[in-house]
DNA sequence: ACCCAGGGTCATA
DNA sequence: TATGACCATGGG
């Protein structure tokens, strides 16, 4: 019986135990989308460092990140790990970005359109882009993570190999009769990382155990 | 001393 | 199309 419903009650049962998330953590859009390509398997609280050098340094601004050589914004980017790749991939994210017209001619493009584009930016997969389609955009994509697919996984709902586009499709499937899907969406990404952060506390959902890569569960709640 | 983190690219077979 | 190597700091 796998009724859309399923996909609600997971929702609701987090929504009520954790209440409402407020993402992305970010004041404008393009800091969302800073945000989205530096949290690359990479936890937030680094990130929120990088962010702070690069708002001191007043270099949260595509130009300016352009304008600044590679080895001074690595060492702003180094708490994020990675960060070579991570000055080099902002550097392709903002030349993109500046050379399409920013939000406002960006915002013009339908979904399918804006995904590709940002697909096609080297640095960006299909989580990433998802999560700027969300959360800078305001586009009803379902974004699929690492947690998303162990919480699911765990449930029972998927068996976890499936690819990255199989398993959004399904997702958007389950939920496409709700109303204000990308209030919906928002949340529900944003709940599910909630609890894979604080499972430990009070766990309101039956997940066999937490969301830990080796951790497969013998303590239902 | 491990394990993990809100992935993605590139080279190989 | 499917693995594997690589990127690299910081917290539990």
């Amino acid at each position: 019986m796998s009724t859309p419903k399923k996909y609600m009650q997971i929702f609701n049962v987090m929504y009520k135990h954790y209440g409402p998330q407020h993402w992305w953590p970010g004041e404008t859009p393009f800091e969302i989308m800073l945000g989205a390509v530096l949290t690359q398997n990479t936890s937030w609280t680094n990130v929120e460092k990088a962010i702070q050098h690069l708002k001191i340094n007043e270099a949260l601004d595509p130009k300016v990140i352009m304008d600044t050589h590679h080895k001074r914004l690595a060492s702003w980017l180094r708490p994020v790990g990675y960060f070579n790749v991570k000055a080099t991939r902002l550097k392709s994210y903002c030349q993109w970005y500046l050379a399409s017209g920013q939000f406002e001619q960006l915002d013009r493009l339908d979904t399918p359109e804006l995904r590709r584009a940002l697909l096609s930016v080297k640095g960006v997969g299909p989580e990433t882009a998802d999560d700027i389609l969300l959360y800078a955009f305001s586009r009803p994509v379902f974004v699929i993570d690492a947690y998303t697919r162990r919480l699911f996984s765990r449930l029972g709902y998927i068996n976890g190999e499936e690819t990255y586009e199989s398993l959004r499709a399904t997702f958007e499937k389950k939920l496409q009769r709700q109303a204000d899907q990308v209030q919906l969406f928002n949340e529900y990404h944003g709940l599910i990382v909630w609890h894979a952060k604080y499972f430990c506390k009070k766990r309101p959902i039956c997940t066999g155990c937490c969301l830990r890569r080796q951790c497969h569960g013998a303590n239902p709640v």
